[in-house]
DNA sequence: TATTGTTATACTCTATAACTATA
DNA sequence: TATAGTTATAGAGTATAACAATA
């Protein structure tokens, strides 16, 4: 049983992810800005590109974390502007697939390039090693 | 410059921490529901209730990455259940401090237990080592 | 019956601008 | 004039329920 006396928020973890999971956030959304995208369109965006894949928007929602109906609003918006399209699934008719565009493919480039860079920054004051064990790590947590 | 057809979302250092971040906030919220809080009103309550610690507002805005209009919204609710109280500051009559009262320090007793408790389970698939590292890293990163 | 995409809705969170009282 | 707290408001993110088409 925790004292409450000795408890520091700095010292909790999910405190400081939330602080730092919003930091990066509001730097990745700054660096999307020009290219008109956002952190989960750009998100969207890329499953859309894989090579091979078909993703339905049940499965893009599973993927990555959000609720069916937000996928609906991030395609409409992405399909709208021409970077993404949906295609009637083959074997069932209810679904539809999310497939990049060339033009998709193109701003999703650039897109590539300004998060990496505006991340480069973020993570800036680690060392290579501390940022491939944090990458480790999160990714250890958010695979169950 | 990055290639596109190389990047890969599940490597994204951004993408990781917002996933946890969102998972480990939702647990949180969850453990705290039956206290009536939520994840920035344990962070507020927590603050207002340092030893010795008289915060204003506007520190506690900075402090806890939030405008000061949200600490407003937080404080207003926190002190009409009588969790905290604001006192008119002693040098500057502009400035409130807000200090958590008699049944706060209860409350949040029982807060720091129930979520100590979600973030147990939360990391549960990390070594104590991989848990200690993650906290000393993301300190590292929100310490800039 | 159950599931996919969709619409609608409400609540939380974040961000900005303006007002007031003090400094 | 600048700053602290406050109010108002709008936009983004999250969560839920219900509906039509299809399985």
């Amino acid at each position: 049983m925790p004292d409450p006396l000795q408890h520091r928020l700095p010292d909790d973890v999910g405190y400081l992810l939330s602080r730092t999971s919003a930091d990066v956030l509001r730097d990745t959304n700054s660096a999307l800005q020009p290219l008109g995208l956002r952190a989960r369109a750009f998100a969207v965006l890329s499953c859309a590109a894989e090579p091979e894949a078909e993703h339905t928007q049940r499965q893009l929602a599973h993927r990555l974390g959000l609720d069916p109906s937000q996928v609906v609003a991030l395609v409409d918006d992405l399909s709208a502007r021409g970077l993404v399209e949906r295609r009637p699934g083959e074997q069932d008719r209810r679904t539809r697939t999310v497939v990049a565009t060339a033009q998709g493919h193109r701003l999703l480039g650039e897109a590539v390039c300004v998060v990496a860079e505006a991340q480069r920054r973020y993570l800036d004051v680690l060392t290579a090693a501390e940022t491939r064990e944090l990458r480790r790590v999160l990714t250890k947590l958010s695979d169950r």
